[in-house]
DNA sequence: ATATTTTAGTTTATAATATAAACTAGTCTA
DNA sequence: TAGACTAGTTTATATTATAAACTAAAATAT
């Protein structure tokens, strides 16, 4: 049973912490991601821009309350990357033999 | 149920890779190691000094048939730095609720 | 015997990634 | 209307991963 690579867009703590959000939540705002992941904001920034450059997430900006806003969902790409990335880890980290 | 964060010692493809095996075998050797993970010499050879740094693997080089030989064996530090990290780890991919 | 290839690595340079600091643009409040 | 706050983005820096180049000796072929 080979190791197979893990997916270097998800193998990546703040990534990680955002779609296995955005798995439980459907949809998220970012100051609630930010918040819920202790992250700053700009590395949020960055982070979810890669995800979103990955077809893994749809960002979608408007305002509330006269503040932009922007919001979150994750996409089918998504979850099949994210379903594979842990199919994939569990082979690294299963109890050993 | 807060993210704990990632050792990132351990959050490393091969460095996991590497620690995976050793659970698993106990002792390896350098080629051995390569080979199972794929990995390059040079990008192993740093890999391991960085788990040894952290204390979680013992290097211990001798020499076998004429050639220098580099075995390595995950130490009781190590088994437990991996041991959480699994199970930080499972907060991120349980399934979504 | 000596040149070439192979083994078993290490060191160093470069590329990729993550992170934080600085900045933008507008809003609220005293 | 000055200062502080919201909600981000951009840019610069630090860290990390990776591969290329190198070392040193042994085995093999010529």
């Amino acid at each position: 049973m080979a190791l197979n690579d893990l997916d270097p867009v998800l193998h990546s703590q703040l990534r990680l912490a955002v779609i296995s959000l955005l798995i439980s939540v459907k949809e998220a705002e970012f100051t609630h991601i930010k918040e819920q992941t202790n992250a700053t904001a700009g590395n949020l920034s960055v982070q979810l821009q890669k995800l979103k450059e990955a077809g893994y997430i749809d960002i979608e900006k408007s305002f509330k309350d006269n503040y932009p806003q922007t919001s979150c969902k994750i996409t089918k790409a998504g979850i099949k990357a994210f379903d594979i990335y842990v199919h994939n880890l569990q082979q690294y980290i299963k109890p050993a033999k």
